[in-house]
DNA sequence: CTCGTTGTAACCAGTTTAGTTATAACCAAA
DNA sequence: TTTGGTTATAACTAAACTGGTTACAACGAG
């Protein structure tokens, strides 16, 4: 099966180093996140278009338009993991309205299908790019890292 | 983005109807789903894989291996929604470990992606095919629909 | 003006999805 | 035992999506 895209996890790395860095290009970030700068100007422009960040065109460099505790990770995942209707399960099209099962099912089942996606959308509203970042920092000073400064 | 493909709906198709019907062909499920029935068949073959469902083969027909009490739709996203690592979520592949948020995101982001997917699975462990079934009725009542007898 | 940066468009290879055709194996019933 | 309907599976297709690349125009501070 399809895995959700990184642009999800591309997306929560942008915005950690933007919140951690001041007005970073998206050269830099490329070099954090390790590919393509084309692939973050992509990213960033949809996180640009949800009304997460601000570009500075000519000059470069980014910068959030909330703080870091206003951002969680569903509006990032809404931001870059775009789907007609916002469903995440897809319904097989068509089913035989002639027969009892075909013809029901799809009320039936979506109903479940819906609370699935919003138990899951709501654990992801849960986290901000605030508490993210701290957890980064956490993480690494348990192992034993020490040059923040760096990119 | 890439929605959870319609497989899962599918399965959950055919279980209802196996469910409801003694020893369905692969061709009245077909019928019933509006789809090829080699489909059907791939989709049999991945629930009876994970012993959902038996079939007979040569004279055809077939029925599910537990009560439909006994399986949720946890059982059959499982069983067809086959990923490796059984992760929704994609993680972009190596950050720059010299960066600081390049070498601390994963650990960090990961557990928040986890407990996401796992609200979502908690959610479908919840409904069982029993259920399902009679939600199916209930709509079909409640939609005037009479004709159970049919396909 | 210039140089680094952003914003896009166009293109590419690989993978997944959903579907089709074809063929072999199966088994009950005639 | 032959026949017919069924299951099992391989091979193939078109369309969509992903992740990535190259190329180029527009921008803006120094």
């Amino acid at each position: 099966m399809k895995k959700i895209s990184s642009r999800f996890s591309i997306a929560v790395h942008i915005l950690s180093l933007i919140s951690m860095l001041p007005m970073p290009t998206g050269d830099l970030i490329a070099a954090s996140v390790n590919t393509n700068p084309v692939i973050i100007r992509k990213i960033i422009a949809q996180l640009k278009k949800a009304g997460l960040v601000n570009v500075r065109a000519g000059t470069g460099g980014a910068s959030l338009s909330k703080t870091p505790a206003e951002i969680t990770l569903l509006d990032v995942y809404r931001a870059v993991e775009v789907v007609d209707g916002n469903e995440l399960f897809n319904f097989h099209e068509h089913p035989n309205p002639a027969c009892f099962v075909g013809a029901n099912i799809e009320n039936a089942l979506r109903e479940s299908m819906l609370s699935a996606q919003a138990a899951m959308e709501q654990e992801l509203a849960s986290v901000t790019i605030e508490r993210l970042a701290n957890k980064i920092v956490a993480c690494g000073q348990r192992s034993g890292w020490a040059d923040q400064g760096s990119v």
